[in-house]
DNA sequence: CTGAATCCTAGAGGATACTG
DNA sequence: CAGTATCCTCTAGGATTCAG
């Protein structure tokens, strides 16, 4: 529609993007797994650290950061000695689950299509292992 | 409910979750507008690189490339001189689109609550200007 | 027209040590 | 407990050139 007369230039772009906005937001390595782990409720950052496998204290705080200032979650801090904080999705970060939560189904339930055909195409173009896989 | 009685073990996992998964195959760059590009139906390598604003021809091929080795892009070549190429979605590309359109409504109407937090964190923290901005 | 091949840089992310 | 601070590696992605 955009390109219907004459108009043949560009007309996707990055800048606008609506997906580009959002995979902005949660396209890192830890960020879905942290909002995963905020999904039924509050936690505390220790918690965090010990539900998400594999994550270090440096990028579960990055990590988290990065979420509030998106306005995604909150962060509320009780200062008793040692300190408790607790973090929380905001209602724009709820927001964000349903659409998350279908992304999860399709990846449930097609990832063995996804692999089915990685290794029809390595065995295609490849003959033997590697290409893209490695 | 994994966790309930003894095993307080790390839970979420990279590896398993399904997010994890979706996002591997479609938050880099340029696979989004790929896509996007591509779900009103077939469209010519040529076409494609002209309508996606910024992508360079590496790109451009690298990520059909990994779009077809993941089997949600299907690359049809018509032996003529020179050549013609097409793309279109696979079907299991296309299921991906009603997640992905979800996603990209969601950014659309929200975009500007996360920037509003992005302005107040920044104000509330920083006093003046960048911070995670810049 | 549709790529492939090189070279190069910025930044994401890991390992480790230290702290209020 | 909940982080900071450094240092270092690795690779996604850009620029450019060549080719069937």
């Amino acid at each position: 529609m955009t390109s219907s007369a004459k108009g043949k230039q560009s007309d996707i772009s990055l800048a606008v993007c609506g997906y580009s906005r959002v995979l902005e937001i949660i396209s890192n390595k830890w960020t879905a797994l942290v909002i995963y782990a905020l999904e039924n409720g509050s936690i505390r950052y220790g918690e965090m650290e010990r539900r998400i496998e594999g994550i270090s204290k440096k990028m579960l705080t990055q990590t988290v950061r990065k979420l509030e200032w998106n306005g995604l979650v909150q962060r509320h801090i009780t200062p008793t000695v040692p300190p408790t904080v607790e973090y929380t999705l905001t209602p724009l970060g709820e927001s964000l689950l349903q659409p998350m939560r279908e992304l999860r189904q399709w990846g449930r339930e097609n990832y063995w299509h996804v692999e089915a055909a990685r290794a029809n195409y390595d065995l295609t173009y490849c003959k033997e292992s590697q290409s893209l896989t490695n």
